[in-house]
RNA sequence: GCGCUCAUAGCUCAGCCGGAUAGAGCAUCGGAUUUCUAAUCCGACGGUCGGAGGUUCGAGUCCUCCUGGGCGCGCCA
C-alpha cells in the first residue's frame, strides 16, 4: 500500500507533467500543523529554474492537480508553498487498511541487498563495557530495520580474538594464573594476569622477551599456547553470550580475527603481486599517493618483523565478506577513531576491484556527568554487566513504588524490559554522532522521549483491552471526529513513511522521534476520548485506533530492539 | 601541522534531501482526575542556533575562515 506522502508525490509529479513543467522535488510532511498535513515546494524550486513568480507556478500546478476524495482543496501559501490537508475520510480509510496489513504499511525496499553488518566486536580476555553499548545497540537496530525492509542481513560479530595481547595473556596464564579465581570470575582473572604481565613487561626486558616468544609460539601453532588461547576465547564467549542474552542481541555469524589468520600471508602476496603494495623500510605497505587525505598515511600490511596486523586482517575480512558471503553491501558499525583505518581498507578494496557499497557508520561517545568519558570512580571502564544489572535494579525500584500489587514474576519481567529498554532507547533516541551524557534519571523518566514513556503508552492500551475482556475484531469503518483521533490516525499512517528514512543515513533516532510523537498523540487521545464508555460506532473505531497504536508501538520498539511489557 | 567530528533555551536533547514565526523533556509558574494506569494531559515562561563572511527568493541545515571541545595521524587493535 502507498503512503500519503508517496501518493501525493505521485499526484504532484503527474500534475507537473500535465502542466508541461519539469520534475521538482517530492512532498514532505508539513512543517507546522497550521499549514495542513503535507506540503509541496515544487513551485518554489521551479521558480528559480524558470525565473517566474512561484505563486503563478503553484497556480498552474493546482489547475491540473486532481485530489478529490483525498484532500481538501489545496491552498497556496506564503512564497508559493502548496499545502495539503487530508480529508478525514481518507485518513480513516487508510487507517482501516493498516489494521489489516501485517507490515503496518511499510513497503519492502525496491532493490533487495545482501548486507553484512559488522557490530559489537568485543575483545577476548577483556570485559565488555559501556564503550560497547553504542556499536552493539545501534548495529542491532540497523540490522532489525534493514531486515524488516526486506534486505538480506548477515550480522557478524568481528571479535578481537587474535593479536599481540595474547602474548601477555599466555605468559600470565602460565606464570600468574589463580585457578580458583578463574573459576569464580574468568574475565576478572584474565584481566588481572594481563595487567600484571603488562606491568612486569614494562619494567623487565626479560619478561618482555618472554611475552613476545609466547605470541610467536601461538602464531606458529604450538599446542600448549593454542589450547590456552582457545580456553580464553571460550571463557570470553560465554561472558559475551550472557550480555547478548540480556540485550536480546543475536548474531548470524561470529568470525573473530583468528578466523582470518591463515589467510593473511596470501593477502600480502596478492597485494605485492598486483603492485598495490610495496616494501618500505622492511615492512610491506600500501601507499595512497593519489588520494590527498591518505597521501601521507600508508597502511602497513606486514610489519618489518614479518608479523601481520589488523589492517591485514581487515583486508582478509573484506575478501571473505564479498567472495564467500556474497555481500554487495557492508556496514561497519565501529567507532570514529577508526575512520582513517577504514578509509584505507575501503581504498584498498577499490583497488582490488571490489565494487560493494562499504559504509563506516561512526558514533559519538558516552560521557559521565562530568562530561568526560564515562568511567567508574576508580577510573576504570564501567563493566557492561554492572550497568545492565543496575538498569534492571533501578527499574525494579520504580515499579515497586508505582505498582506494588504486581506479582513477583511480573515485576522481574517488567524490570528487565523497562531497564534494558531504557538504556537502549536513551542511546538510539539521540543522533548517533553526538556524545551524550549518561543519566539514569533521564533515561528512566516517564516523561519525555524515553522508553518507559513509550512502554507506558503500550501498557495503557493493553489495559483497555484487558478491561474490555473481548476479542478484538477490526472494524472497517473508522470515525475520526475529534481532532485527537485524526491526529493519532494520521501519525499511525506515517509509520510507513518514517521507517525507510532510518537507513538513509543510519539514524534510528528518526524512528525514536516518530514513536515519541505517536505515543504523545495517543496519550492526548486517551485523555480526550473515552474508549470503552463511548457509544457505537465510536467505541469500535476508538478500539481500532488503540489496537493499531499498540501494534505500531510494539513493532517500532521491536525494530529498535526494545520489548514491551503488558503491565507496568 | 593535517584529517574527522561536535557546538541549538538555565540543564539534557530533536530538527532527514536548504523552506514558512527554530521544537521537545527537565527545571520554574498555572491548570485538568467521581474516568479505560495522573506512570498522564493542557497552558505559560524561556533561544542574536559558538563567531564572522558568502551562496540562495529562502540557511540551524550548504561553502570559506575563526574560536572552543572530543578523536585520529608508519609497524597496538
Amino acid at each position: 500500500m502507498e503512503t500519503f506522502q508517496a501518493l501525493l508525490a505521485r499526484k504532484v509529479a503527474e500534475a507537473l507533467k500535465a502542466a508541461g513543467l519539469p520534475e521538482a522535488g517530492g512532498v514532505t510532511q508539513a512543517t507546522d500543523a497550521r499549514f495542513g498535513d503535507y506540503q509541496s515546494n515544487a513551485a518554489l524550486i521551479l521558480a528559480k529554474q524558470l525565473s517566474e513568480n512561484p505563486r503563478n507556478i503553484a497556480q498552474k500546478i493546482l489547475v491540473v492537480l486532481d485530489l478529490s476524495g483525498l484532500c481538501e482543496p489545496p491552498t497556496i501559501a506564503g512564497a508559493g508553498f502548496i499545502n495539503f490537508t487530508l480529508r478525514n475520510e481518507a485518513i480513516a480509510a487508510q487507517t482501516a487498511k493498516l489494521l489489516r496489513d501485517e507490515r503496518l504499511g511499510v513497503a519492502r525496499a525496491e532493490t533487495q541487498k545482501r548486507i553484512v553488518i559488522d557490530f559489537g566486536s568485543p575483545n577476548v580476555a577483556k570485559p565488555m563495557h559501556v564503550g560497547h553499548i553504542r556499536s552493539t545497540v545501534l548495529g542491532d537496530a540497523l540490522a532489525r530495520i534493514a531486515s524488516f525492509l526486506g534486505h538480506e542481513v548477515i550480522r557478524d560479530n568481528h571479535i578481537g580474538d587474535w593479536g599481540t595481547q595474547f602474548g601477555m595473556v599466555i605468559y600470565g596464564w602460565k606464570n600468574l594464573l589463580d585457578r580458583a579465581a578463574l573459576e569464580r570470575d574468568p574475565i576478572a582473572e584474565l584481566v588481572r594476569i594481563y595487567k600484571e604481565t603488562n606491568e612486569k613487561a614494562t619494567s623487565d626486558p626479560k619478561v618482555r622477551e618472554a611475552v613476545r616468544e609466547e605470541l610467536v609460539k601461538l602464531q606458529a601453532g604450538a599446542p600448549e599456547n593454542f589450547s590456552i588461547w582457545k580456553e580464553t576465547v571460550d571463557l570470553s564467549m560465554k561472558e559475551f553470550e550472557r550480555a547478548y542474552q540480556m540485550l536480546d542481541i543475536h548474531y548470524d555469524i561470529q568470525r573473530g580475527e583468528s578466523f582470518y589468520s591463515d589467510r593473511l600471508p596470501a593477502v600480502v602476496e596478492r597485494l605485492l603481486k598486483s603492485g598495490i603494495a610495496e616494501i618500505s623500510e622492511g615492512a610491506v605497505c600500501v601507499f595512497f599517493r593519489d588520494i590527498p587525505e591518505l597521501a601521507e598515511k600508508p597502511a602497513i600490511i606486514r610489519k618489518s618483523d614479518g608479523g601481520f596486523n589488523y589492517t591485514t586482517t581487515d583486508i582478509a575480512t573484506v575478501d571473505y565478506r564479498i567472495q564467500d558471503l556474497k555481500a554487495d553491501t557492508v556496514w561497519l558499525v565501529v567507532g570514529a577513531p577508526q575512520i582513517l583505518h577504514f578509509k584505507q581498507i575501503i581504498a584498498i578494496a577499490r583497488r582490488e576491484g571490489y565494487t560493494a557499497d562499504f559504509r563506516h557508520i561512526t558514533f559519538g561517545s558516552i560521557l559521565g556527568e562530568d562530561r568526560k568519558l564515562m568511567k567508574t570512580r576508580s577510573g576504570e571502564n564501567v563493566p557492561l554487566r554492572d550497568l545492565l544489572d543496575e538498569a534492571i535494579q533501578r527499574a525494579r525500584k520504580i515499579i515497586e513504588e508505582k505498582n506494588p500489587d504486581l506479582s513477583e514474576s511480573e515485576k522481574i519481567d517488567i524490570a528487565e524490559k523497562v531497564g534494558i529498554g531504557a538504556v537502549k532507547y536513551y542511546d538510539l533516541s539521540q543522533y548517533r554522532m553526538t556524545d551524550y551524557i549518561f543519566s539514569w534519571d533521564r533515561m528512566l523518566s516517564f516523561q519525555g522521549n524515553t522508553a518507559p514513556y513509550l512502554q507506558n503508552a503500550y501498557v495503557r492500551i493493553r489495559s483497555i483491552f484487558r478491561k474490555a475482556g473481548e476479542e478484538f475484531t477490526a472494524t472497517r469503518e473508522l470515525n475520526l471526529t475529534d481532532a485527537a483521533e485524526k491526529n493519532l490516525a494520521l501519525k499511525l499512517c506515517q509509520f510507513a513513511e518514517t521507517v525507510p528514512t532510518v537507513v538513509n543515513d543510519f539514524r534510528p533516532n528518526l524512528l525514536a522521534n516518530y514513536l515519541y510523537e505517536l505515543a504523545n498523540a495517543f496519550h492526548t487521545f486517551y485523555e480526550a476520548c473515552p474508549v470503552l464508555k463511548s457509544e457505537e460506532p465510536l467505541r469500535s473505531s476508538r478500539l481500532a485506533l488503540c489496537e493499531l497504536t499498540g501494534r505500531v508501538l510494539a513493532k517500532g520498539l521491536d525494530l529498535l530492539g526494545i520489548k514491551v511489557p503488558e503491565k507496568m
